[in-house]
DNA sequence: GTCAATTCACATGAAAGAGACCACGGTCTAGTG
DNA sequence: CTAGACCGTGGTCTCTTTCATGTGAATTGACGA
């Protein structure tokens, strides 16, 4: 009964008129032939690359911009045209990408290193191998032939901040101990303060030239979802309105395409399911929502337990009481909720990082304030829209083995 | 009333430990000819 | 004799703990008007 139906749900699914005609268009993703509104930053770009077709190393490069910018899409747009005429002409250029966020390929100075000779063929151990070693392997695999290498490292700063900036130090220098590769440096930060923070030297050879990428304005946000709504959607799938209201949601949040982008594909999605026939206005707010919830319970669900056990604490305080709340309330509730789960208690050293944390995600607001004489603390709330509390108290709750 | 000192309740930093994971080289063991 | 099992050492990485230091304004109390 229960298969059959599915089967004819199938069946059904398959024959249902479909909304989109290419989805890929409107996933981060997708390079476009095209990248509307960035003609100035490619030119820049281009400008120092060029170098390198002369088989001379281009000079370090940096790029700031917001997150969804189109930093990213245009370093790949342009090295990958580079790549395409080096291979036209037969010059020995490679490009390398990597995103230093991405957990357990590039975050730390080893992964990094390891990463890098793993792509050169160099097959290195995931751990196990003093650093200095990876970095004589490394050299070793690079300097084999002369060449030209771009190294593009994607949101930096993260890297920096967990790991300090001896790795972009040693990066710099790297030049030094080789004898026919010469590698330049494409950084790439979301952090418009980054190089401030930086040791002098590092940020002098790095930074050699910089790129700005600036946000998009509601009306460049609209080019964009046009020109791949173009592709991802059929013939006048989208209402009236569609368009101008997804980019008013993204421009106001600092101009981010991506989000633009993401919000019109899950709109669709929601309209494509409901079997209207059009993406209407109504869709936007419900992806709108539905995105905030996923990205919440997404992280709440992969987070460890110990974090799962501080948001219970924080989000049955808030529901027990109004107004704010403090770090020391919630750690004692959050004792409670250990003993209750048989959850060895942390201390509360690391707990207020956890919270930290929390508020990091956007999953709290946590500001520390200064009460005089009652001392210093962080003012909590949760940034949860009250439609959502529920199925996330209900998810932590399954998470925790509480009834 | 004014002003500096005090005080609270944590925040924030640095360092170091625990435990998981892993590579490498040396040693032991069992199977083979 | 040799391939594979096993062990110890030394390395990375993440999550924690421990210890130390920092912090901002309400409160306090001395002081002078």
């Amino acid at each position: 009964m229960v298969q059959g139906g599915i089967t004819t749900l199938f069946e059904a699914f398959l024959k249902k008129e479909t909304l989109f005609s290419d989805k890929k268009a409107l996933q981060s993703s997708y390079t476009p032939e095209t990248i509307p509104h960035r003609d100035n930053q490619i030119k820049q770009m281009a400008d120092i690359l060029a170098t390198s077709l002369r088989l001379e190393k281009p000079s370090n490069l940096f790029i700031y911009g917001k997150t969804g910018t189109g930093k990213t899409l245009v370093a790949k747009y342009t090295t990958n045209k580079i790549l395409e005429i080096s291979k036209q002409k037969n010059i020995p250029i490679d490009v390398f990408y990597l995103n230093c966020k991405l957990k357990k390929i590039a975050d730390t100075e080893y992964r990094l290193i390891a990463q890098l000779a793993r792509e050169l063929g160099r097959p290195i151990p995931p751990t196990g191998l003093p650093t200095d070693e990876v970095y004589r392997l490394f050299i070793d695999v690079l300097d084999k032939e002369k060449k030209i290498v771009i190294l593009v490292l994607d949101e930096i700063d993260q890297l920096v901040k967990k790991t300090g900036d001896e790795i972009l130090y040693n990066f710099t220098r790297i030049n030094e101990d080789l004898k026919n590769t010469q590698i330049s440096i494409i950084g790439i930060s979301n952090d418009l303060v980054f190089t401030d923070n930086l040791d002098p030297r590092v940020k002098s050879s790095l930074s050699e030239e910089e790129v700005v990428f600036p946000p998009y304005n509601a009306l460049q946000i609209q080019d964009i979802l046009k020109q791949r709504s173009k592709i991802a959607f059929k013939e006048g799938m989208l209402e009236e309105g569609v368009i101008e209201k997804c980019s008013a949601y993204a421009a106001r949040e600092h101009g981010d395409a991506r989000r633009a982008l993401e919000l019109l594909r899950v709109a669709g999605e929601i309209a494509e399911r409901k079997g209207a026939s059009k993406v209407k206005m109504k869709h936007i707010d419900e992806a709108e929502e539905k995105i905030e919830k996923d990205r919440i319970l997404d992280i709440v669900i992969t987070q460890p337990k110990q974090f799962q056990s501080t948001l219970y604490a924080i989000l049955n305080i808030c529901l027990k009481k109004n107004g704010t709340i403090f770090t020391g309330e919630v750690y004692e509730v959050y004792k409670g909720v250990c003993s209750r789960i048989g959850l060895h208690p942390l201390t509360q050293r690391r707990v207020s990082d956890i919270i930290a944390e929390l508020d990091m995600h956007g999953i709290i607001n946590a500001k520390v304030i200064s009460k005089g004489r009652y001392g210093r603390t962080r003012e909590i709330s949760l940034s949860i829209p009250n439609s959502n509390l529920p199925k996330i108290k209900n998810a932590l709750e399954e998470g925790l083995d509480l009834s």
